[in-house]
DNA sequence: GCGTGTGAACTCATTCACAGCC
DNA sequence: GGCTGTGAATGAGTTCACACGC
């Protein structure tokens, strides 16, 4: 289930901001195996939007699981996830996954695919940056760990919190950043830094050799093609619903502006 | 360090800058005007997408006006946005902002424009259903008050919860959650239930009369047309980072090659 | 019969490229 | 000259509808 992770590419190196283009040597993870199916098979190319919604079959699934369901129809299961059966069908069969026809598919098999697909069967230590509010809740969050994400590193640049303990892990210094990764093959960045602080911290991730960013910030961070970043943030998320709020009041208020009217 | 999300200008105060713009006082009933100025227009569709996009917007413009930018061309702000300058152009043409060719977009204009346009001028006072760590953590948040979107009302089922004071604001009881949203005039409903009550929370913020949904739970809630729902969960996201990381891991043994290549 | 798997049509979004205006 | 506004091309994703296998 769990790879054991050890220390392999020991980097004492203090990125002291001169290095520009440093090493992206790197290779933290253990061995991921990929969809045991076929191994010859060329790389699917997995579309985005399936991919966001594999975790939301998966919920769904181990919840039909847990009723002890054996099967499920595209259609039940589509109904649980909130997207059309066609698509959910789409998704499934975008990663090899196929069912049998006038049954359904088989949920523990299907668990499983998706797990793997998803590389849930490792896991993918993490690193917080900034300790303030926000970085010490998500450290001291039990799910991350029972997940399959343990937080095992944290750093922050107020040097009067380097050096204390949050949720049994030591802060570091930001500039050791380079090095932490390293030591504890960590494979996501979190970034609960101040919004002004988030291209910066980002920077440092990527140059530390991390590919996998998540974004707690408003700011957008800017990284290559290869990295990956996703954003949670409560203000945006509150701000979308806001203009839909308001677009149904307006409406509502029935000011000539028919609505729902096709 | 928390995520500092400056105020964001409400429309109406007073951002000292240049006093080119008028800025309109906030009205006695803040009426949401649509986006545009003519009025008697029929509503234009803005795009889901271009919705979401907003946000990054105005976020990257609040920062530009704080550092006395007069105006922004596509090009600067597509680049803190991190989105295609022309995107960023059909965005704003479609919410019906026009810019000053050869120069580009008065940033304290757009800053207006599009907080109106997401009904940033008024408040929006928020119910939060869950008095769980979540549900404490995100009433004690004052990012949100600051935000324009007040903790008014907290629900729980657990009545030896309900009576006790968080952040200010009395627990009351979920199954009055009708009387509640109506006494407070709650316009967004959040859920911070345990995922298993996450469907029967929504269904009754609904029935409620609401329209506007933040979910942090795991699960998708199902709800009608006229509802909108933004799900905020962090299993989620890193499982989605997962799947990438696992990708470009992958990737990377495969070829032996580092991951950029020439 | 039932429900999957998928061709095909359709809707929507992104991006280029350039004409138009300052 | 610089930058906006937008037709047009490209591409991605969704959904219908139905043939096929159980």
């Amino acid at each position: 289930m769990l790879p054991t992770l050890r220390p392999v590419t020991r980097a004492g190196e203090a990125t002291n901001e001169g290095s520009s283009e440093s090493t992206p040597s790197v290779a933290p993870s253990p061995l991921a195996r990929q969809s045991d199916a076929s191994a010859g098979e060329p790389a699917r190319r997995v579309s985005d939007a399936t991919v966001s919604r594999l975790p939301v079959y998966l919920q769904g699934l181990v919840s039909l699981a847990g009723e002890g369901a054996a099967s499920v129809s595209s259609e039940s299961l589509a109904d649980l996830s909130a997207v059309n059966p066609a698509t959910l069908r789409r998704d499934l069969a975008g990663i090899g996954i196929t069912g049998t026809r006038g049954v359904g598919y088989d949920v523990k098999y299907l668990v499983h695919e998706i797990s793997v697909v998803l590389g849930l069967n490792q896991e993918w230590p993490v690193i917080i940056v900034g300790v303030g509010n926000l970085g010490r809740a998500l450290a001291n969050y039990e799910g991350l760990a029972t997940q399959g994400f343990p937080v095992q590193a944290l750093v922050d640049i107020d040097s009067s919190i380097v050096g204390s303990a949050v949720a049994g892990v030591v802060v570091e210094h930001f500039d050791d950043i380079s090095a932490v990764v390293a030591r504890e093959a960590i494979s996501v960045g979190v970034i609960a830094t101040p919004a002004a602080a988030a291209q910066e911290a980002a920077q440092h991730l990527i140059d530390a050799g991390l590919a996998s960013l998540l974004n707690f910030t408003p700011v957008p961070v800017v990284v290559p093609d290869h990295v990956q970043v996703r954003g949670v943030d409560l203000a945006t998320e509150l701000q979308i619903l806001s203009f839909y709020q308001q677009r149904s009041t307006a409406a509502a208020r029935g000011t000539g502006l028919p609505l729902g009217t096709p």
